[in-house]
DNA sequence: AGGAACAAAATTGTATACAATGATGTTAAA
DNA sequence: TTTAACATCATTGTATACAATTTTGTTCCT
């Protein structure tokens, strides 16, 4: 929450981008109950905005409305990841081939910025923004492409990812993302369509391959249910 | 608007529903005024529940919002018509894909009383309703497939696409659809996954080639600038 | 103590009041 | 008559009050 007293213009798109947001860099990781009473409280606005921008989140799958129960961040089921990915095999190589067609000197420069940046945010320590980063890597393929209805498909889709990393990610696999991107870079530098294309669909493959979805453990839909047995 | 003064219980999702057909159907056109009073004097509910309604479907991009102005039913532009079909074909296809491999006989069946429903509709002269069945078999099929967040993305495109076709159809073009409908059913008969991912791709296509995207003339924004010059 | 029944508190669901904004209509000056 | 300024009206934006529901806490009985 980056919730400031001052005079801020916040809109439920603002809010809810501001929370997409923290909840993409696992600062408000799955399962976390958001109260409309403290969010508002917390952006200086009344539950009506909050409820608006909930709203948003919840038809984006990134937060869960139990009638009378509240909102919680979302805890995608592992059914739900691999469709999550299944959906993303389907959008993003195609997707990548178009960029990679389209490429100019300037949104090479932005990827390759986005690269560095994540970089340094790893450096730094501040692995959830180095998620983020890693995911608008994605989302700015999208655009690239200039596809702005199956953008929006995928980023909802990698912000999704970001909930489906923090509940079922492996440990070991290591940083393979970064080696990954560097490689989309070098064939976008080509315009080289068809091998942005396959870079991408293994690049899918790898992450998939890197979380943990036979774990019977799913994750508790309550306490209740998490406790007993 | 099916609106009863009835006591029923709407919420906002199933206000939205009953809204988002009335849109499919093409009952509520492109650009028709979505006033909140209006509406919640219709299904008898408080702005605060029309609202929700409205936002969810602006979400969805079957509505625009405009600030301080009101909802409005979406007026896709030849672009947003053009990026809504590129979207279906890289969904659809793959997914008929699956579907035909997944495909049983119960599901066969509710195929085939799609295409039947249809028929029935076209010749009662319910076009609006054929328009929709006709959408529901493409949303069919993503549920066969069991790929809920892909039939999620499937079932706004097509949505979309009613809009599309309210704004681009050309007239000639007889009935194709009933056609191909049968071509997809005949393959998935046979679970033949290959011909079917290759009809549906075809079909795609032939919907797009049906439509008049190349009008300089853009659904007008506002009146202001439909009749200036 | 353990547990059921009940009471209190906290939270969400909905309606409504009021403010802010944009649309409409009228008047007056050129 | 045209046009600009102003007043009026209608509609949306936001906050808040109250109702409904769930959760929490307490009491009392066994």
């Amino acid at each position: 929450m980056t919730a400031t007293e001052a005079i801020k213009p916040w809109t439920s798109e603002t809010v809810a981008a501001d929370l997409e947001r923290a909840i993409h860099e696992h600062r408000l990781p799955p399962g976390t109950k958001l109260g409309e009473d403290e969010l508002g409280d917390a952006y200086g606005i009344s539950r009506t905005i909050v409820r608006a921008a909930l709203l948003a989140l919840s038809h984006r799958r990134l937060v869960e409305l139990r009638r009378n129960r509240g909102a919680f961040v979302a805890q995608p089921s592992i059914r739900e990841a691999r469709e999550v990915f299944e959906a993303r095999a389907l959008l993003e190589p195609r997707t990548a081939h178009s960029a990679a067609l389209r490429m100019s000197d300037k949104n090479l420069a932005l990827l390759q910025a986005n690269i560095h940046d994540e970089h340094a945010a790893l450096d730094a320590g501040e692995n959830g923004r180095a998620l983020f980063l890693s995911g608008q890597f994605h989302v700015e393929i999208a655009r690239i492409a200039d596809q702005s209805t199956i953008e929006t498909f995928i980023s909802e889709l990698i912000s999704r990812s970001s909930l489906i990393i923090a509940l079922y990610w492996r440990r070991r696999a290591a940083l393979c993302e970064t080696q990954a991107h560097h490689a989309l870079l070098d064939a976008f530098a080509k315009k080289d369509a068809a091998t942005a294309e396959e870079l991408m669909k293994n690049h899918l493959l790898d992450l998939v391959a890197s979380l943990d979805l036979h774990n019977v453990q799913q994750p508790p839909k309550s306490l209740r249910e998490a406790l007993q047995k």
